[in-house]
DNA sequence: CACTAAACGAGACGGTACGTCGAGTCTTGGA
DNA sequence: TCCAAGACTCGACGTACCGTCTCGTTTAGTG
């Protein structure tokens, strides 16, 4: 009585999930991701490298997907901040031309990769949209209404399509590399961005 | 002799390849994808419902995806044709239009699934480029440059990156899924194009 | 403590090997090799038939000959026993007959067809040699040997080449398929074989 | 008229066979046995090292074993021959000797793999049989009859199992490789085999 | 000296089995 | 109950040869 009152959120019965395999599973994945695709991981490799058992693997996440997911999205990435500036303007064009210049690396390679897998499992998709996305397009929308509101930005803006089409821009070239995200395009599409955000002339 | 100069020019020895099991392959492989992903379509089943060898793909095709691409460009794709109009905006405006009805299908899908494909085969991701994108892409090119060259569009605009912020928003909800290709989008891109186009920097 | 001084032989980690499904392949095999020759059968129709993976079979053995092997060694052979006389002729002799007699049908054919892959796999024909034969050869041999020292065997006979003479008849017409392993032979070989070991050289 | 009844056995029409691609195929075929064994020999391989087609090996012989065969026959046996002595055990021991001797080197190596491949093609082994082993066998019925004509050899000998005993067991070590074929084995069986022919004691 | 007709080389064809790999599941013993 | 280890069934992989087929070419005899 008193010990189970006094023992604080007793779990259910039976061994606890062991964090240490977690963090082997994770980091063994990264480690794993720096010499190939996620499209070549394997399960198996993940496991064989953490040490860990195949089935604990499969206990915990779904597929070869969510751990890379997991994997990104809980060590690889501090975020890509939105500025915290008085100008919308200037929030948005910095924080794009960030984006690009963390895309050109290891970074852009796995988010497209993590995406191209999402073609085939729209449920891990959905996760990745969610964990990913969601959070930072919140915080842009809210950046650019605040533009808006303040006279900075068109109020007529049509602002999901406006921000596909700034966003878009970056997707596309990382998606299809028909072109680089060079330093010319971290100058260029931040000065577009905010043409296209900006009152009509 | 007349005869040995007018030899009509000798093939390679050997039996020649067969335009039939090709057509087959191509056929097959269409027909699969309107039942399965890129992803879970094998060269197996391809061949079975073909009634060819395996080994006849793996001669002719590099990769799953190669097959992929040669039935999509070669028999599905009549073409997505930039209109054929005076004014340069409405060229741009109802192509776009048009692209978006298309890619809201099985057309669209399966682009999706190819470019995710191709983000571990670059040299597949790059033929696709070049049978698929690089065209349109030029076509697109010459409309814009009429436009700044008769006055529509703005003649300081970088095109490039203008043309990707365009298309990039189709591809990244084609990718994301965030938001659908809806009508409310096949007539809102459009018109944000037009602004991109023609606004001044 | 006496805990981990009498801990009981502990196996190597993992799932144990399946009893189950060795008896299954080497069932599989002897039914099909009713059907079809050593050489015909496949790995693949072993797995299927045996309800097993075919990476099963090749955990477990070298090749197809090595299955074959384990089949008719451990399952079909219930042993051609010396039968256990007094006399050192009638062992003999008797033992011929029944060898004979027994080589007439199905197992003499996959006895031959082992012979025969072997002469391609050294390695299984020295395994054949060693489970099926060696035992054999030495309890002939110490018959004939018994033979020498109760006076029945010529004293100076060359114990080997005697041996293989006798086995090597059976063995050749098995082969070559010249002569059948008739009545006639069974009655004439261990006549013959007796007056190998009799006669004085 | 008399044009072709003056001409000697006219063909079929069209190009006859050609001499030198059969040639090509045997040399190659006994080039080829030099560096692997029968079983690892194939068609296609023979084709292409003789610079000719799989079809014109497949129109002239019926299997690779048959190439095999005639390349063995044709052109690397000069045959064994029994010496003409006038004993007939001189010519027995002597032959036996011989045999042993050739046996020991790639002709043995490729008998042996000549009957296994019988083993699973009867016509083949039909075909060998008459080709390699039949003169052989009718030529050393024929002394040993001689010899019991002349009193040399047991006029109660049951000859075929007699000869059997003698060549099965030089093939028997062939095939079974239990024991050499060393000089050992060269001196002793000719030594049984007159033992065996000779006059009971 | 063209014309037939079969044999030729080359090599693509539809198949079948190979031996391997990874997926996802299951079965041990130990923590 | 979880865990590492590792065996399990399953199915696709890409390869190698099989024996057959279609090419264009070559090489005789026939007319």
């Amino acid at each position: 009585m008193a010990r189970s009152s006094l023992k604080q959120e007793t779990g259910p019965a039976g061994r606890p999930r062991s964090e240490t395999s977690r963090q082997a599973v994770l980091e063994a994945t990264l480690e794993l991701l720096n010499s190939t695709t996620v499209r070549e991981l394997t399960i198996e490799a993940i496991a064989q490298k953490a040490g860990v058992g195949k089935a604990t693997i499969y206990r915990w996440w779904s597929s070869k997907s969510a751990v890379v997911i997991e994997a990104f999205v809980d060590v690889m990435l501090p975020s890509t901040p939105i500025p915290d500036v008085d100008s919308a303007s200037e929030a948005i064009g910095k924080h794009i031309a960030l984006l690009i210049k963390q895309y050109r690396g290891k970074l852009g390679r796995i988010v497209a990769e993590i995406l191209a897998e999402g073609q085939s499992e729209p449920v891990l998709l959905a996760e990745f949209r969610k964990r990913f996305f969601e959070n930072r397009r919140m915080a842009v929308r809210q950046v650019v209404e605040n533009g808006i509101r303040n006279g900075e930005f068109d109020r007529n803006l049509d602002i999901d399509t406006a921000i596909d089409a700034i966003y878009g821009a970056v997707y596309f070239r990382l998606f299809l590399g028909h072109l680089p995200l060079d330093q010319r395009f971290a100058k260029d599409l931040p000065r577009l961005a905010l043409s296209i955000l900006k009152k009509p002339a």
